[in-house]
Parts: C-alpha cells; structure tokens; sequence
DNA sequence: ATCATTTGACCCAG
DNA sequence: CTGGGTCAAATGAT
C-alpha cells in the first residue's frame, strides 16, 4: 500500500497539513469574495482572476475533503496490515554503511540482502510519482547545473543510449536521515546545452528548507513544498489505491522554463516565490504563490494529468484510471469557466507556450498551475540569451 | 573527520 | 542480452 516512508507518522502528518490546507481554502474562498472589489486586478490575475480563484478554492477544498477522507482509510488500513518494513524495519537506517562487520568484503549474505533491499527500493520507488521538467540554466557552460534549491546528493551517473551527455542520478540529500525517497535524474539536451531535462521522481518527505534567493523574510519551514510533496505522494497513493494496475509511474511534462505566472508573481528582485509561498502568510501577489495550502491544490491538479513523453518527444495521456481525481480536476476546469489562463499566462508574460497550446489541445485546463515543484521556476527568471 | 562526488560493478526489467 | 538505475568503495573537498 502506502509504501511512503514512515508510514503511521507520515499519515498523521498528512492529516494535518490537509486539515490545513482545507482551511486554507476556505480562508481562500471567502478572502476572494470579500475582497473582489478591494484589490486591484492585478491580484487576481486581471478581472476573472476572482472567480476564478474562487473556483480554485472551492475544489481545492472538495479535495482537500476527499484527501482526508481517504487518508484516514488509508491510516485505518495501516494500522491493521502495517506495511512490510513495520516488522522488519530493525535497521530503519538501513545505509549503515557496508558491512566491515563480517570477515572479508562481501558474502553471499550481504549479496543476497543487498539484491533483497535492491528490489524492496525498486518496488516502492514504482510506485512514486514522476514527472520531468525542463529547466534551462542562464550559462550553457559545461559546469552548469541546474539547482532547484533543495539538497540533492548524486549517487550516480550513466551514459545513455542515444544521448551525447551522461545522466546524473540523485537522491535527497536526506533519505537517510529522513528516509526522503525522492529522487532526480539529470540529463543535459544534446540539442540545447542550455537545457536540462529534469526527471523528478518521489515526493520530498524531509523537512529540508528550500533556499535559494536569501530573500528577506523568510517563515518557518513548515510547510511550503514538503506539503505539496506530500500531497503528491499522496495522490500517488490514491491513485494506486483507485486503479490498482495503473502504470506505476506517470510523468507530467512541462516543457516551459519560465514559469510566468498571470500577475507575475515575483516582484523582480525580491526573490523567488517559494520563499513568498513558504510564508503562506505575508501579502503574496499571485493567486499561484499564496497560501501553501492553494500552492499544494495547484499542484495536486497539476499532478492529476499525466503525460507519458514518448520517443518522438510527443506527449500521450497516460492515465488509464478514471477515479474521482479527474473529475475533481474536471469539476475545477468547469468551475473555473474555461478561463484561457494560457492566453493569460501567455499575455503577462510575453512569451509563447507551444506546449500550453499543446496541453490546452489535450483538455488540459490546468494551466494557471505551474507545476510548482517548488525550485524549478527559479530558472523563469533568467532569460534564455 | 565528515560529507559529497566519482566511477565501475551489479542487478533488474524489457 | 542490453540499457537503465543503483550501490558502494575509492577519492576528493572542506
């Protein structure tokens, strides 16, 4: 089931940050209506921003609903059958190091456990949600690495097939620590140096504070991306749990790097949004980086449409599965009355979106949403040369 | 000394 | 069998 790390903890805390971040929508939902005429348009993402960021609130709470709902499913059903590694789970540590404990290197023990650790992480890492992003970095030197801001650490890197630069393979700096399962892969495009293609799979479950722009004033690490995350790995889990043989992992694809929001969200100069996000509190200028609570909704959705990237570089619905999240999804393309938010996006930020084209093409309203994986918009701001 | 990266070997899925 | 993903010893950086 719910392989997610912890397991109990992990669920409780999920209760929590869901339970919050209904409130928040709520909060959303009626700040919006109270405060349509008061701001200017420019907070709501220009005239219909209002409606439709009460749209937005409104299903962010009917998920948040269901998310909970099932949660607690979730959680009744851990509590009895305990998840594989609650027995076994002696060495929860499980990096000690290598063995140094017996005689000479390796025996067939440590072989055999170690193909049996092998696959238990394969198993669970099926089962994580993945999803790519292309991130462009403003020097296509060769040292150049696109940072996200969180801790990464490598772990390994491989030449492939077909492809003229090594991919990087990383892991959150504090799986060990935190038992974070999630991973990256970095792989630069042969075509544009510039460019990284940024596989993203697990959801973040450590507490790591993501820096990056100092900024000013920053709030406690709470929740920011660890709830989105969480909120993903969440959805993964139900999604697992809906559609039990859905393809075990999903990619959602965004293939634009400069995640302009509608009401340009960060201030030149101030800083990225994540920071402003974190706070979930202070004055945020973009619907899109308000309250953690709304960011986690936006992912959520985002997440909820997944494209396989074949081959040829084309995009293809994988989901197989027709619970209830689409139709959430759908119920909040609905509500928010097939807003264009791509000819917004595409009008504040001056900048065409072939893809969102693309998206829109597949019925793929979600688009106001970037897919805020916390980091990655770092990079809108630069330019490409 | 501690922590991160490098790098070849290993394992598994297709 | 091959390619992709991970492990872990060796090595480097701080």
């Amino acid at each position: 089931m719910q392989d997610s790390a912890g397991g109990g903890g992990d669920i409780h805390l999920l209760l929590s940050i869901l339970a919050d971040g209904e409130e928040q929508a709520r909060q959303l939902g009626e700040h919006s209506a109270a405060h349509d005429d008061g701001r200017p348009s420019a907070y709501t993402g220009g005239g219909r921003g209002e409606e439709y960021y009460r749209g937005v609130a409104r299903q962010l709470q009917c998920t948040f609903g269901r998310a909970m709902a099932v949660a607690r499913a979730i959680e009744a059903a851990g509590a009895g059958a305990s998840g594989s590694r609650g027995t076994t789970n002696t060495g929860d540590r499980s990096d000690s190091p290598r063995s140094a404990d017996e005689s000479s290197g390796r025996t067939a023990r440590d072989v055999v456990a170690q193909r049996e650790r092998h696959h238990d992480m394969i198993k669970r890492r099926k089962g994580l949600p993945r999803w790519t992003e292309k991130i462009r970095v403003p020097d296509a030197s060769l040292e150049a690495t696109p940072d996200d801001g969180l801790s990464w650490r490598k772990y390994g890197q491989k030449d492939i097939l077909g492809a003229k630069f090594p991919r990087g393979y990383y892991r959150c700096t504090y799986r060990n620590a935190q038992g974070c399962p999630a991973t990256k892969q970095v792989q630069r495009s042969d075509a544009d140096l510039a460019v990284f293609d940024v596989t993203y799979q697990g959801a973040h479950t450590c507490h790591q504070k993501q820096r990056h722009a100092s900024t000013a004033g920053d709030q406690p690490p709470r929740q920011t991306d660890a709830s989105v995350e969480l909120l993903m790995s969440f959805k993964n889990d139900l999604k697992v749990e809906t559609d039990g043989l859905a393809p075990p992992s999903t990619t959602t694809t965004f293939h634009d790097q400069h995640f302009c929001f509608p009401s340009v969200p960060f201030p030149a100069g101030v800083g990225p949004p994540d920071d402003a996000s974190l706070g979930g509190g202070g004055g945020f200028s973009s619907p899109f980086v308000s309250p953690a609570g709304s960011a986690a909704g936006s992912s959520y959705f985002s997440m909820e449409h997944c494209y396989e990237p074949s081959r040829g570089g084309q995009f293809v619905m994988s989901r197989g599965d027709s619970s209830e999240l689409h139709e959430v999804v759908s119920a909040a393309t609905a509500t928010s009355s097939t807003v264009d938010p791509a000819a917004a996006v595409t009008n504040a930020g001056g900048f065409d979106y072939p893809l969102y084209l693309h998206h829109g093409e597949l019925a793929d309203p979600h688009l106001p949403f970037p897919p805020l994986f916390g980091p990655a918009y770092m990079y809108g701001q630069y330019r490409d040369a």
